[in-house]
DNA sequence: CCCTTGATAGTAACCGTTTTAACATCTGGA
DNA sequence: TCCAGATGTTAAAACGGTTACTATCAAGGG
């Protein structure tokens, strides 16, 4: 990139402040201050600077404006992926909220990598990022817990609020804000629904030892059994990730292994119910004439394959997110660090009573 | 935010180049080359920088980099939803290929609205961005592409360059690059693949007088019906938007409307096909015994409706936005500035053959 | 009539990098 | 001994804003 120096005239280039300070007859303060709205002006001064603006179509430097220390720049949000519907809803709530309080939005993807995840934070850091908002599943041992420390505390140096999103939380001695929402609370609710109406074989798809999702949700699901006095029989949590063709291996090879001893199926979120319901099918059961299932998450799957399930706030986490830190940082120390969001169930068209 | 003099110490403070240089005894104009690597240096004098840099977990102020002239910073993606499966799918492929070539990815949504469009669009010309990737439906008409040439021109004064990604080309005066896919072409295909099964009366689900996507689909459909010599009937193409829900609207009110007078569907999209094909089943016809239907976009709820539709290789269309955008900037003036993927059949199981 | 005060506007010192041009410092050959 | 040419390193000038401090001016109180 050729530098350009006081003599030398290569091409058009941006107008800067000095370009509009010059034409509309003012100090470069001036327009600044104008132009930030910080400041009393006269009406005439600023006409003169706004139609100066205008006329020559000047925008800021991000870059410089954030090298002078104005404050709020971006908000960023490291996910997993893009494309899972369960991420992008929570990146549609933070871009949201985002845009409404004048931040722009930066995504970092992962694919569950913890080097690139690092990899990510640095470069959040570089970027002073109001808030850095990590969002999903995760294994939640003591590295995990040492890893999320080091993070908030590197990000809080450069003015970075990190938010952990629908992840565990931390000790109180991190500078973290959590937004979770009530996963055991769903499973157990849905988990009774499936009980109230008669079914004592559950089985539930996509145990995952160490992952804090599918733990919190297989632990209502044990809940729920025990508050119905339903025997709790190990060998119907099947193990298995939370991907679609994960919920048709499970299922393929339960049906495979001998008859069908269960009478529901709790998956552990929609894409393996979307999954199991291919494989059941391709055996000739049917939902829910001959088998019942509900989910989790309620994302787009759901609707199509008309499913019961646990409706979860992804928007309204990542809006929750993006507020939450972004008032942190105006120094409501007050705020809230820990939230948890409620879920409930959405009853469709995926369970009949089981008359035994 | 309170500025920092000389000597004062309000906190601490995320270390500069400067400490770098001081603690690693070597000038800070050294730091800065051994960092980014483009210029030789002792190995020596390299170990004691990176150790400084280790030590004292030094990453670069990205507002000072950008501001200082350093290329290589960002680019950007303005979609009207992050939610949609295309859109986010296109998405992935940019957030891929920017972690790629060392950028980091901005999003900004657009809910379709023109004024939220030229926000963004604003927004980053402050940002400097490399890239400027807007993609998607969109009205084509004149007003259109005066506003498009104003901000590729715009863009590309503050060293940005506009990419269209499945938006029609503007004139060849105009700065911007244009990636596309076949619409037409994918719509002929499975049109053909329908009649072909001897179907003759298709229902096309998703007209909309002037946006770019649906008119090129159903150029495509006029097409292959010409092709076949099966008469066109204009009753059989419905309006309606992109959407679930839409899908659902225009089956069920044309089901009511009358006996039916078709024995296909061509869904303007995947997402409509499942709204089509409930609307379908609760009027007690099956896919695709009673009746078949083909989609178009291959996204997600295409696999759980088993529906046979049109590829779109949405991700490679991300991908080869950011790497033109990037090769136009790299100065290759050579690389092209309209590009053209294709698209293709993946059959299911939503056809039968129509035996009249 | 002088001095204070409040409202505006201007001056200049940063913010933390990159990069140009210049300055050592070492080779090796004449 | 001295110089040309590599090498490695440094000082200092941008980059384009923000903002603390300062200056000006008109109005009003003593």
């Amino acid at each position: 990139m050729a530098r350009r120096t006081a003599s030398d005239d290569g091409g058009p280039r941006p107008s800067t402040i000095r370009d509009v300070a010059k034409h509309a007859g003012v100090s470069v303060a001036t327009v600044s201050r104008i132009l930030s709205g910080t400041y009393p002006s006269a009406p005439a001064t600023r006409a003169k600077v706004m139609r100066a603006v205008r006329e020559l179509d000047y925008v800021a430097n991000a870059h410089a404006r954030g090298l002078a220390g104005a404050s709020s720049s971006s908000v960023a949000i490291i996910v997993n992926s893009v494309i899972s519907p369960h991420y992008a809803a929570v990146a549609q709530g933070v871009q949201t909220q985002a845009a409404l309080e004048g931040r722009l939005c930066i995504v970092g993807t992962t694919g569950g990598d913890p080097e690139r995840e690092l990899a990510t934070i640095q470069l959040m850091r570089e970027e002073h990022a109001d808030a850095v908002i990590l969002v999903g599943n995760v294994v939640a041992d003591d590295a995990y817990r040492e890893r999320m420390g080091e993070y908030a505390r590197a990000l809080a140096l450069a003015g970075s609020q990190l938010v952990l999103c629908g992840r565990p939380p931390l000790g109180p001695e991190v500078p973290a804000i959590v937004v979770e929402y009530d996963n055991t609370g769903g499973a157990y609710a849905i988990t009774s629904h499936l009980l109230s109406a008669g079914h004592q074989r559950i089985l539930f798809l996509g145990r995952r030892e160490g992952y804090s999702t599918p733990e919190s949700r297989i632990a209502g699901y044990r809940a729920a059994l025990a508050a119905y006095r339903v025997p709790h029989d190990p060998a119907l949590e099947v193990d298995g990730t939370m991907e679609r063709h994960e919920g048709y291996r499970m299922v393929r090879e339960r049906l495979d292994a001998g008859p069908r001893d269960f009478t529901a199926i709790f998956a552990g979120n929609d894409l393996i119910a979307a999954g199991a319901r291919q494989a059941l099918r391709e055996r000739g059961l049917r939902i829910p004439d001959d088998v019942s299932m509900v989910g989790f998450d309620d994302l787009p799957p759901a609707a199509d394959i008309d499913l019961t399930t646990v409706h979860v706030p992804h928007e309204e986490l990542g809006r929750t997110a993006v507020r939450l830190a972004l008032e942190r940082e105006r120094g409501r120390a007050g705020a809230a660090e820990h939230v948890l969001l409620g879920t409930h169930i959405v009853v469709r068209d995926s369970v009949r009573p089981n008359i035994p």
